[in-house]
DNA sequence: AGCACGCCGACT
DNA sequence: GTCGGCGTGCTC
């Protein structure tokens, strides 16, 4: 080969590689581009960095197009091919550019054109392993596990090749621990193969590495303290959107050059670069974080399955309240199932679990009396109590008597909810901001209202009601600060905290050792959801929730942790299930009449969205695009606005296609988006894959 | 997506 | 007279 050329994928939306000439070493020289490799290519009127698909001998590019490749960075070690399979089937199957997959990613200095100290950065990355601070640590001892602990993280790291197994297991049932024994026996036993071979090859077979996904950042800090405190001598990086630019670098080149051997991090760390990837653990596997929902969206859940497969290697998906796609192909067989009955700590219970009916004991301050009486008890005992409110700010809405006036956001189908402290109405779906108006805009009346209430005002009407309790509220506008939820979390482990008022974000991983009473304010509105999956949704919360609660032994009295709900509707199918603690009782239920319905896991989904300044606009394109093609097999339904039509002045709708056969799916997709893309509209569409908000 | 070019309204 | 609005065209 005298002369060749580089295929390249680069951000673009357009779907397409690139040719560019090269004029340096070729084929058989090691200096010689290949495939994997950053370059750096001129790209229209800039310079862009771009991955190396292919490299070719000849191109199909016209003479007069072609531009000459500027640079291959070589001082950064090639991505492998299973990492280039990963982003392509990733690709082919959210139908995105293989460019928008690969770069994004990466971390920004490998993407910049000149990037700064890469060289300091890769000796800092794989010195992170000899001198880590913690190498001189003495490992914190392993609990003992019970006997099902020990079967499943034995059953986990005898597995040879790709056995995705799910461990089911009630919250405090040890499930972390279980992933932390069969991760120490995969790394010792790769170690252990590494001294048996020559030094070559042996570290390529040595260098074992371990993903474990957690659903959110903030859980990150513990399951990392846990790590290293078990795992001193072992390199630990993480992997999530809170890394400062530095830190992404060093983390992802040391999981890239495989000096990193547990990687610990959110959905975005699905797709990163891991060679020696030997297990994967994705916790509470049922986590709606699990998807991205922009850009690319793609479920890390599902790509970590396909992963593991490609890899051959085992996976653990971890939960107490499983997916019903998981729980389905665990049912089925086609997953292995491991489950943990007893919690952990000895003589730890699983909390009781009562119903409040609203309706006979009438909420004051959103509190019901006999949620009132069980703080008190708490108080008087020294113990903690969490409130769980999955709404933020004060009120969702304020509202005018005389003329029926509600706040409504001017740009979105949506209220502007009340944040007392800010002196502010703000709209959560466009960030509009307006001052509280003092009288109606529309008619003057004084007297204006909020309506329902937000976890403000529950702090609020707690501090009014218990004024020497200590309460703290946890939500994502107490914690906008880089790090203050992290300090709030310590404040409470500490036993600075009386009461503790959160959204969804206490719910998650927390373990309070002195925590045994929980309380629900108000989850009815998700029992009438038009969401197919409210309620499995709610269900994993309020399990999630409710496992909270007595963690440690026992409390004062020697009674187990208690759960209180208040609801309206006491009587829903889906509290006797929670108060049962039954979740295969329910998922059982839930499956039998998604499969009725004809709804996942039991059918395939793809969302056609389409947004413009005129509803019927966004509309028209779907229609157009609903019949541009034949579709055999295809169910193509009705276009629809979104249930919030309108967000930040722009009008949205959808399309959703349905199919029994995957493969069929995705055969008329990759036709569809070519016909769509050749419709030339200027109305913005997007395609989504297996969505979960429909 | 960027980033250009290109042709019509209110400003130093 | 120019700065700048966003329509449309292209990127190996």
């Amino acid at each position: 080969m005298k002369q060749c050329f580089l295929r390249v994928a680069l951000d673009s939306p357009l779907d397409l590689c690139f040719d560019y000439r090269w004029q340096g070493k070729v084929e058989g020289d090691a200096e010689a581009p290949q495939a994997g490799q950053l370059v750096v290519v001129p790209f229209g009127r800039r310079e862009v960095v771009a991955v190396i698909i292919s490299v070719e001998a000849a191109t199909a590019v016209p003479e007069g197009k072609l531009k000459n490749a500027l640079a291959v960075r070589r001082e950064l070690p090639s991505l492998t091919p299973q990492w280039q399979a990963l982003c392509a089937f990733a690709a082919a199957y959210y139908h995105r550019p293989l460019g928008e997959v690969m770069l994004p990613g990466l971390p920004k200095n490998l993407r910049a054109i000149k990037p700064t100290s890469l060289d300091r950065a890769l000796k800092k990355s794989a010195k992170a392993q000899a001198t880590g601070p913690a190498h001189d640590g003495t490992p914190a001892t392993a609990p003992a596990l019970n006997p099902a602990q020990s079967h499943a993280a034995t059953t986990i790291a005898a597995a040879r090749g790709f056995v995705p197994t799910l461990l089911y297991g009630v919250t405090g049932s040890g499930k972390t621990e279980v992933y932390l024994q069969a991760a120490a026996a995969i790394l010792a036993a790769a170690e252990a193969g590494a001294e048996g071979a020559d030094s070559a090859v042996g570290d390529a077979l040595g260098g074992a590495q371990i993903l474990i996904l957690v659903p959110e950042i903030n859980l990150t800090p513990q399951l990392e303290a846990n790590v290293r405190a078990r795992f001193p001598s072992v390199a630990v990086a993480t992997l999530h959107s809170g890394l400062a630019e530095g830190e992404r670098l060093t983390h992802w080149l040391a999981a890239h050059l495989g000096h990193a051997r547990i990687i610990l991090g959110t959905r975005l760390a699905i797709l990163a670069s891991l060679p020696h990837l030997k297990l994967i653990v994705i916790d509470e596997e049922h986590d709606p974080s699990y998807k991205q929902q922009e850009g690319l969206r793609y479920s890390a859940r599902d790509l970590a399955v396909w992963r593991a497969r490609q890899l051959d290697i085992p996976i653990v998906l971890g939960s107490a309240t499983p997916s019903l796609e998981t729980w389905h192909h665990a049912q089925s067989g086609r997953y292995r199932k491991l489950v943990l009955r007893e919690r952990a700590v000895k003589d730890a219970q699983l909390p009781t679990v009562k119903l409040i009916d609203m309706e006979r004991d009438k909420p004051v301050e959103g509190l019901t009396a006999t949620l009132i009486a069980a703080l008190k008890l708490r108080l008087a005992r020294g113990e903690q109590s969490l409130l769980f409110l999955n709404r933020r700010g004060y009120a969702p809405v304020i509202a005018c008597d005389a003329c029926g006036w509600i706040s409504n956001c001017t740009r979105c189908t949506a209220f502007m909810v009340l944040h007392k402290l800010d002196r502010q109405l703000r709209c959560h779906h466009c960030g509009l901001e307006q001052r509280i108006p003092r009288h109606c805009p529309t008619c003057g009346n004084i007297d204006i209202q909020p309506l329902g209430r937000g976890t403000q005002r529950v702090e609020e009407g707690l501090q009014a009601i218990f004024p020497a309790a200590r309460i703290m509220r946890i939500d994502a506008d107490s914690t906008r600060r880089k790090g203050s939820a992290q300090a709030a979390f310590d404040q409470v482990h500490r036993g600075d905290v009386d009461i503790l008022i959160g959204t969804q974000m206490v719910a998650k991983g927390h373990d309070f050792q002195n925590l045994t009473l929980v309380g629900v304010l108000n989850p009815d509105t998700a029992l009438f959801s038009q969401d197919y999956r409210a309620s499995e949704r709610l269900f994993a919360q309020l399990m999630q929730v409710a496992g909270r609660a007595g963690r440690r032994a026992r409390t004062a009295d020697g009674n187990p942790g208690e759960v209180l709900i208040q609801t309206r509707y006491p009587q829903h199918p889906l509290f006797a299930a929670v108060m049962a603690q039954d979740y295969e009782h329910f998922a059982g239920a839930l499956l039998e009449e998604r499969q009725q319905a004809g709804l996942p896991p039991f059918i395939y989904h793809a969302l056609l969205r389409a947004e413009a300044k005129e509803l019927q606009v966004a509309l028209d394109f779907l229609q157009e695009a609903r019949l541009c093609l034949p579709h055999e097999g295809i169910v193509m339904n009705d276009p629809i606005p979104m249930t919030m039509t309108r967000v930040a002045n722009v009008d949205r709708a959808q399309l959703l296609v349905e199919s029994v056969s995957r493969p069929g799916l995705q055969a008329f997709l990759t036709e569809w988006i070519v016909a769509l893309r050749a419709m030339k509209s200027r109305v913005r569409w997007s395609l989504e894959v297996d969505p979960v908000d429909i």
